[in-house]
RNA sequence: GUGGCUAUGGUGAAGCGGUUAACACAUACGACUGUGACUCGUACAUACGAGGGUUCAAAUCCCUCUAGCCACCCCA
């Protein structure tokens, strides 16, 4: 293999591509209804918007971005998420002034430094939402009746949403330092990462896969009973919104967020159908983050989806169309009628193939059948001379003769695909 | 960044040191003389990820590299 893409960047085939539309067609369709419009923002910013949101010390930025400088000596790096760069630009456009409830879409590519697996990718998609302005419980449940509808839209039942609260600044060092204690005194049970984890995010531990850790972690301090009274009203009130809905989800006061910017409410959509990526779309609400990027005081929610996942999830289910109509020919004069019908019907706005290149009738109507045709016709001189042809339905092979006029088979089509 | 596994044609794969690299699917053309799906025939890897080495002889053994996959970390 002479050139090959680039390690965990990957081509989308047509085939895939067809399911990928899928999705975003039902992305769109469902958070237009919302009242959400659609935003596009660069796929690259400046390096700080990423440091100064997502946070230094996270993963993410501490060694997965593509950064680089570019010939101006500016440090850019390639978005690893959609969140920071369209709240850039909500802030950079004063869309607030205008009305401070914004609702945003945006889909597109992110790029993670990561080693590939199933379901992860360098350059992997996204869409996401974003719903600024709201402070208001009925903001967190409208996001997650949305985010619920689409997985239901798009035929999708295995996802379940989980959903957690992770406080605000005025509860959620207290709990910090509960969690601290509680994990002090078993530090010793704790597998490496996690006695690491103790002192740079003590919550990790809460999720870790080892046993040993879920053992020792098993009746730890659960954040839920350390929310001050606005951040526990608030949860309330968002689960009260949720059953008042009918929208199932269950609580995961384990569920942590690898961005630094969540507060309160947070949450995700999971499957166990996808390995170790157990996490389809995920979000939370961000209430510092506007401020913190030099906006106004701004509270926000929003999640994301992975589009790599989503597909994955939906399976081997077939998206790509089929021509209406292969026309076969008999000879050189008949491809100039043929040529000349499948035109017509092409700009009335049918699908319509036939032969390039002058091959066997066998070959044509084989053709036909791996086209997977609605019908078919052969034009021939028996054709030509009669003025008509008889039109097949692959399924079943039964014919209907038609006068071989644009018109006349535009009216034989309509009726016939209904 | 760490670990495990795998690398044969368009695809799935046989092959486990010895002349022409099974088989299947896909593809192309044809048998069925102007009509597809079934059946049948023919064609289709000087080539076994790349580079070295061992051997009279390697796709088959050894080494290095590269790539892919899966998992860890982390995450959508």
């Amino acid at each position: 293999m002479a050139l090959t893409a680039v390690k965990g960047f990957n081509d989308i085939l047509p085939d895939e591509a067809a399911r990928w539309r899928h999705i975003e067609q039902t992305a769109r369709r469902v958070f237009e209804q919302y009242g959400f419009g659609e935003i596009r923002v660069p796929v690259m910013e400046k390096t700080e918007l990423f440091c100064r949101s997502i946070g230094d010390a996270t993963d993410i930025v501490e060694k997965e971005m593509y950064t680089f400088v570019d010939k101006g000596e500016n440090s850019v790096t390639l978005r690893p998420e959609g969140t920071a760069g369209v709240m850039r630009a909500f802030i950079e456009h004063k869309l607030y002034a205008q009305d401070p409830v914004a609702r945003l879409y945006y889909m597109g590519p992110m790029f993670r430094y990561e080693r590939p697996q199933k379901g992860r990718y360098r350059q992997f998609h996204q869409i996401g939402a974003e719903l600024t302005g709201v402070t208001d419980p009925l903001a967190d449940a409208q996001v997650l009746t949305m985010l619920t509808l689409f997985f239901r839209e798009i035929g999708l039942q295995e996802p379940t949403l989980q959903i957690n609260s992770l406080g605000c600044p005025d509860c959620r060092p207290a709990y910090r330092a509960a969690l601290r204690v509680y994990l002090e005194e078993r530090l010793g049970l704790l597998c490496e990462d996690c006695k690491r984890r103790y002192d740079t995010n003590p919550l990790r531990a809460l999720d870790c896969k080892v046993p040993g850790c879920a053992e020792a972690t098993s009746a730890a301090p659960s954040v839920l009973e350390h929310l001050c009274t606005g951040c526990d009203e608030h949860f309330g009130l968002v689960r009260h919104y949720l059953e008042l809905s009918g929208t199932d989800y269950r609580i995961n006061s384990r569920m942590v967020r690898g961005l630094d910017y969540y507060t309160r409410t947070t949450f995700e959509m999971v499957t166990g159908l996808l390995g170790s990526q157990s996490a389809v779309a995920a979000g939370g609400r961000y209430d510092g983050l506007i401020s913190q990027l030099g906006g106004p005081a701004l509270p926000g929610i929003g999640f994301a989806m992975g589009v790599e996942r989503v597909a994955l999830l939906l399976g081997s289910q077939d998206f790509s169309t089929t021509p209406d109509l292969f026309i076969a020919t008999m000879g050189q004069g008949e491809r100039e009628l043929a040529f000349t019908l499948m035109d017509g019907l092409l700009k009335g706005g049918f699908r319509v193939e036939m032969d390039y290149e002058g091959k066997s009738l066998k070959s044509q109507m084989r053709r036909a059948d791996k086209l997977k045709a609605n019908y078919s016709v052969v034009i021939g001189g028996n054709e030509v001379a009669a003025g008509s042809a008889s039109f097949k339905r692959m399924a079943d092979g039964s014919t209907t003769g038609v006068p071989l006029t644009v018109s006349a088979i535009q009216t034989f089509l309509s009726g016939a695909l209904r």
